[in-house]
DNA sequence: AAAAAAAGAATGATCGTTCATTCTTCTGCT
DNA sequence: AGCAGAAGAATGAACGATCATTCTTTTTTT
């Protein structure tokens, strides 16, 4: 009993570090980029000494690969919290969180980030089979969204075109992640005038010529 | 005149050069990232010695702006050449274009240097203002492609609707690009489907329900 | 006192860059 | 034309800095 007290307490404090480690990372990553930012400046903004991370991570990659692991599952969880929405409500939603672009926050997807392992999984095969997995996943989710009747919270697409307008919702966010991360003095009235303007069009089943 | 001659061809020597240098770079940079690729990479690749590549280039990030200089450049005379074709040529075109993913051609936009530069100017503020003069040039070039009269190759949009269909087009371009660098082998004709089901609506005046 | 945690110096490798030197090419003179 | 010598091009070793990582030592906790 006292053994398993004394073991979650450590195993606790382990986690916290972890987090700790975690967090300056993920600020030095968005700064420098993988690999400018070094296990020295990690270091230094985690309060602790350089050598001290190696007893919680094997090595520098390990950290790249939790943060981004981090990463897809926060983006995950917003995902998975939109689609329960309005039409209006989901373009604010959208611009909501293609906003946050703070470093340090774990719960939402940094565009810097977005771009910088999109990069690094063209050299490095596991980031890339953990993106494509998630993009998978992703695309697959807003598939479902798009296909489900709408009694069900779902916009009722027949399954022909579901998948183009899956693609195109998916491409059409990232897109203005991209956008937005490269202009961020960007017109947020333009952002929400466009957003509110193609996404009808893309949950409408069909938009013929009138 | 002699004289004149004679550095003329000095100048075509160093021009070629740096071409190699670039080249090599480039791929380097596509494989390995600015940061994680070497300057004794970068040489190998070229077949030269490192100190030689400081004879044509005061140093490495004098390299990776020309190597982001070149690509906006290519990328806007791509852009020149698109407009001038009907939606279903654009369709095409787009889809060609994606598709050059080639480490070495300078007259493409490479998918991973896309989003290592964007990633880059994030941090280096002279990249950062390189790509906002581009980026500007490009949606203001879309938008007037939109806005010209139908009798004059454009799109007869009103004006008031036009940003916002800039915007648009470019961030799907964009995150398409994105996309087909992360998922390399996802589906052409799925692709082509969603182009040909969105651009028309891009490119209509209005598309109110029916 | 024993064990775990943390620090920080040390390691070898590699980084971008420079430098002294050699090789090549071209020029002007005979 | 053919050779001496200047000029430019290229090399590769060397530099100091910094990199990720390891190791020894000190501090803290139990």
């Amino acid at each position: 009993m006292t053994e398993r007290v004394h073991t979650s307490k450590a195993d606790d404090r382990i986690e916290a570090q972890r987090q700790r480690i975690l967090a300056a990372a993920q600020k030095c990553f968005v700064e420098h980029g993988f690999h400018a930012a070094s296990m020295a400046t990690i270091a230094d903004t985690a309060q602790m000494s350089a050598g001290l991370i190696y007893r919680y991570f094997k090595s520098k990659s390990e950290i790249i690969q939790a943060i981004i692991g981090r990463q897809l599952e926060a983006t995950r969880d917003k995902l998975g919290q939109m689609h329960a929405s309005t039409v209006t409500d989901m373009t604010a939603g959208i611009i909501e969180s293609l906003d946050e672009q703070g470093p340090c926050d774990e719960h939402s997807m940094n565009g810097a980030l977005f771009m910088e392992m999109s990069a690094e999984a063209t050299r490095d095969p596991q980031i890339a089979t953990a993106l494509r997995a998630f993009d998978a996943a992703v695309r697959s989710e807003v598939a479902n969204w798009l296909s489900r009747r709408k009694e069900q919270g779902g916009y009722g697409l027949p399954q022909d075109i579901v998948p183009a307008r899956a693609l195109l919702f998916v491409c059409l966010i990232e897109g203005l992640k991209v956008r937005i991360t490269r202009e961020p003095g960007i017109d947020r009235a333009l952002i929400e005038s466009a957003l509110s303007e193609i996404l009808p069009v893309l949950l409408e089943p069909a938009h013929k010529d009138c």
